[in-house]
DNA sequence: AGACATAATTAGAACTATTCTAATTATGTT
DNA sequence: AACATAATTAGAATAGTTCTAATTATGTCT
């Protein structure tokens, strides 16, 4: 359904880098988070249990909202949320927005222009302390993007 | 729960706008739209019901999902996403963002800085068509506004 | 290594926001 | 008034997610 974005992508399971400090890195979660890595098209938890049972197929789909949540809550891995379908995730720590095209359904990663944030643009009072942050666009990319 | 940010409001029900051209107004849909103009703190599904209730008691939670979800479609509410939380829906259909205060609780409309727009600062393909765009902010507003 | 405390996994039940179904009622039109 | 159509309603159904309680794994301390 969803499509790659096709970019040269780690080994995972070998290469987990240092933010997992404090985070018990059991077969699930390593395996829930491979399979995130590899694949980089926004899967829903759905979409993440049924690639982990290829590899685990004794792993339960409770395990892996678990997992999603102890890699979130560590910064390892961000929750995305078009309206209030399934929630998808997303390994890209960078800064960045997700923009659906309604073509192909594919979510893609947006960054910001140069030296830019969200917060140049919005009327914020002063001294406001930004905790959390999600945009989402759907739309069209231009023909043959 | 959530407060009111106390602005001016119209007394509704007489002041309905012209965008209801093509929408049937039934009497449940002009208390429920009644009931988002007089009180505009961003309420869930079930929080309009419970305040069209009070003038109409025979009202069923259904009904409302129908009615908020008409006026949506005819463009005279947004429905208002934080995460997966419950749909919130808003009267405002100027060009805003949303903010919730994580002392309080209260959603906060933030409007654009003069002559600014969100893809200002983002690096989108040049042609694309922007259909739908939402962006949702938490974090802590400075002490005393 | 063995014993212990703690945390993770599991299956399945439970929960909640929302949507659907089918029957009834209201609306606007001829 | 009669008709066709759309809206309302109660309640059942659905779907994503969270919870519960039992089991298993992990890391630590001796």
């Amino acid at each position: 359904m969803l499509g790659n974005d096709g970019e040269a992508l780690p080994t995972a399971a070998k290469e987990i880098p240092p933010e997992l400090q404090g985070l018990r890195m059991t077969k699930q979660r390593r395996e829930v988070y491979s399979v995130l890595l590899h694949n980089r098209d926004h899967p829903t938890a759905n979409e993440v249990f049924g690639r982990v049972q290829a590899d685990m197929p004794s792993i339960s789909l409770a395990t892996v909202y678990n997992c999603l949540d102890a890699l979130v809550d560590h910064g390892l891995i961000n929750r995305v949320n078009f309206d209030r379908e399934p929630s998808r995730f997303c390994v890209n720590l960078t800064p960045h927005v997700h923009f659906q095209d309604k073509k192909s359904g594919v979510i893609h990663d947006l960054s910001f222009k140069d030296g830019c944030q969200i917060t140049d643009v919005l009327d914020l009072p002063n001294g406001t302390e930004v905790s959390e942050l999600e945009l989402t666009i759907r739309g069209f990319l231009p023909k043959g993007s």
